[in-house]
DNA sequence: AAATAATAGGTAGTATGCTACAATGTTGCG
DNA sequence: CGCAACATTGTAGCATACTACCTATTATTT
């Protein structure tokens, strides 16, 4: 048997996407837009867009352009730091606020869908797979990848 | 803990699809084109571009686009079916099959990349539970979405 | 202080995915 | 036969992802 995998994981992934998306899309909201929101919602201090980049392993062009779109729809307000001008800062405005139930409540609410029928064992079973095998690709599942210091 | 799942579903599907398209970047194929060639490879007579959208639930633009690229580069051809015209026959290439060795063991190498300290057991286990969790969302793992019939 | 490194962000171009709508070819029914 | 319904593909426009290159600012080194 052939594409036993990869094929499976990409049509996990798409159908969470895709899940998450329409439940959010009354809020005009998509899956990533979201994502972005949900973390915004738990930081403390305004993150700038490098911060996002490194907690989702995204290109800073597709931040950007994340950014942009969430900015132009009245959910953030990106503000130059002023002792760093080389940071923006992404601060959630009210509308953004606003959200932030129906995302967690929509991510929950899709976990507990993919894994219906799971008793808590194996749902920390399917877990600590995933996190095996995206190890085995070289990539920490939380933190950033880092850069590879040349054994002086 | 929150991002638990869905996370970790993106984070893997996009470390399989980088690892595909870097070992394949010298054929200049991309994971996704690969995928379709690796498709026709196995299939006795030509498919239209209809099958390989149920085959891999993929809307008809994607694969327009993908079959598009694929010809541009010479891996395919499209001719018109001579009986049904609405179809476009997708025809693989001398240079499509002579990638087909380097794709299978592209496939091979990044899946045993994903398991490798797994059992196989722990294989089986991961895969079932992919399947469970992609049947909990509505979809069929293998063969395609059916329209569902009206109970009359 | 000036030159160089590193860091943050912007832009261009491309690939892959989607929905929605249009065009064209086939089939089936009155 | 002719029209309506269905099937297949095409096109437009968008979102999300990438690499590669550029600019601006900050930090470091000489």
């Amino acid at each position: 048997m052939k594409r036993h995998l990869g094929h499976r994981l990409r049509i996990l992934h798409w159908c969470t996407e895709q899940a998450v998306t329409t439940a959010l899309a009354e809020m005009e909201l998509t899956s990533a837009q979201s994502r972005i929101l949900g973390y915004l919602a738990l930081r403390k201090s305004a993150p700038c867009a490098k911060d996002i980049e490194e907690e989702f392993h995204l290109s800073h062009p597709t931040v950007s352009g994340l950014l942009t779109r969430l900015e132009k729809k009245g959910f953030i307000e990106l503000r130059s730091d002023e002792t760093d001008r080389r940071c923006k800062r992404i601060y959630l405005l009210a509308k953004g606020k606003d959200c932030n139930k129906s995302i967690y409540d929509t991510i929950c609410n899709t976990e507990n869908q993919l894994t219906a029928g799971f008793t808590d064992e194996e749902k920390e079973q399917f877990f600590a797979y995933l996190n095996r095998a995206i190890e085995n690709m070289g990539v920490s599942p939380c933190k950033p990848k880092q850069k590879e210091e040349p054994q002086a």
